[in-house]
Parts: C-alpha cells; structure tokens; sequence
DNA sequence: CCACTTGTGTAATAATGTAACGCCAGAAAT
DNA sequence: ATTTCTGGCGTTACATTATTACACAAGTGG
C-alpha cells in the first residue's frame, strides 16, 4: 500500500501546477501546463518541470511515460496509494487510472524471486475506450 | 499470444539499424544509433526513426517508453510473442525482457470487462539488478 | 505508359528536458 | 541577531528527442 506521509502545504508554483492539472481533468505535458500558466507569471519550462517532480514525488501526480505528459491522481485529496496503471484512448485521449493490485503483486514476486530491488513500475495500456469503440 | 507472420526482408537500412541493437546487447536512442551508423552513411534522425517504426511493428524491437531508448527483442531471431515486460535496472542500465503472461492476463480482462479494445501494452519495471544490489 | 506504394535522402523545425548560475526567504544554531 | 544552511525560485542557455515537408527512385500492377 506504500501510504505516504501527508504531503507538506504546496508551494505557489506547486499549487498552480498541480491546479492545472486537476483542472484539466487529463493529462498535460510539461509545456501545456507552462503555456496555461505564463499569465500566472510562468516564463520558464523548468518552473513546471520543478513543480512536476515534487508533485510526483508526494504521490499526486502521475507521469504517463508514454505520451510524455502528466495528469492529476484521480483519488480525490490523494496523499498517496499504491502503484497504478493508466488505460489511454488513442481516439479521445482519455486516461482511466486503476490499481491492479493482483497483476501489480505478481510483477513483484517475479523481481522478488529474483533479487531485482523494485523502485518504480510503469503500467499503461493503450487503446480504445468503450466510448470511442462504440460510437465508433 | 500474438502470433506475427513471418516479417519480410529487412532493407538495408532497417538491417543497419537491427545490427546496431543486437550488438548493443542492451538498449540505445535513436541518436546513439545515428552516431554508430554515420559511417555507414546514415545522416538524418529520420532515417533511424523510419527503420525503428518498422522494426517495432515487425516485433523484433521494443521501445522502452520510460528511457526514450530501444533494445532488441531478447528472442533469438525473433518473430514475434506476447507482451513483454522490463526491468531496467537504474544502476547498471541492464534490462532484462520477460513475459509476464498471467499478470497481462489479468490487465487484459480488466480491459475487457469495461469494453476497452486494448492495442498495445506498457509494462517497465525500473529498479536495481541483483548484481547491483549486491555488489553495493 | 500511368498510377500507386514503399523506401529513401535532406533540410528545417518542433517538442521535450536539463545544466548552470545566482538570488531570496525562512529555519536553526549555537 | 549574525551566520549558516536549505529549499524554492527566476533566468539563460543548451541538450536531447521527434516530426514535418518536400523531392526522388524503384517496384508493382493496371
């Protein structure tokens, strides 16, 4: 469960960021996020970056390697959970982020079962959302 | 399990660039790639990037979504399998392909019970090897 | 011959991410 | 209460990764 300390009160520049993110409602790449926040006073791209890597490291963001952008953790007021897994729709872009624990516990014991020290794991599943299959 | 038909004839370039990943023994960019076959005439990035596309769709190459990076498939004169996972150790850059079947089972039939058409799978696990971990 | 496809070469540019610098404000050390 | 340390900040410049646009060549099938 890896259940995080509650994540200390956000800087100003933290709490634009991680705003924008929540406010988007999907993921956003670094330079989205810069380009919404220049009338904020943003001028720089490791503004964002800065802010991204704390958020990320308190638990409430993800980073999506695979589009290369980042969206809010979908748990409300999220201060940490396990690792999650992210369904994408290549059609609308929409992401689903979900918590395959049992899939998750079997990756482990693979690395376990080979001494492999697990940091960090990346799951994401591209595709097509119901939605999108169906409307078509 | 996925099963590819046999790929057709590499060209040249795609045989080029399948060489240089084989012989890396572990992943390498695009432009690490450019550089090892500037003395083969290679100029331009989009000549490594056309051969990698279809390499990938042939399935004897994998993209490493959280490096940026590219490695051959460990299957000996590979024509294609199922999913594969990585571990990617973060002291030594070894990567170590295997397939996880019952854990992608298991994501797959998350997908399926909520009618997402799943096309392509992202499982990297980063981390320390064994070897890492011991040596200190 | 013509249209079509696939692969190619080249130049230019876009998109993503980092390094290096110095400044400032707040904590904390006795 | 000055010093020292830390974390965050702003800025410039740069490095890395990936794509767009355009033109050509060779093969295939009508």
């Amino acid at each position: 469960m890896t259940a995080h300390a509650p994540h200390p009160e956000l800087t100003k520049n933290q709490a634009l960021v991680f705003g924008s993110l929540s406010n988007a409602g999907g993921p956003l790449t670094a330079y989205a996020i810069l380009d919404l926040l220049r009338e904020n006073g943003f001028r720089a791209p490791l503004q964002v970056y800065r802010a991204l890597d704390k958020l990320v490291e308190y638990g409430m963001v993800h980073r999506l390697e695979s589009l290369n952008a980042f969206v809010a953790c979908s748990h409300k007021g999220c201060s940490g959970h396990g690792t999650a897994a992210f369904a994408i729709c290549e059609k609308c872009g929409d992401v689903n982020e979900f918590t395959p624990d049992e899939a998750i516990g079997l990756l482990k014991s693979w690395t376990e079962s080979r001494g492999f020290q697990l940091s960090r794991t990346t799951i994401e599943l591209r595709g097509t959302c119901k939605n999108c299959a169906t409307t078509n």
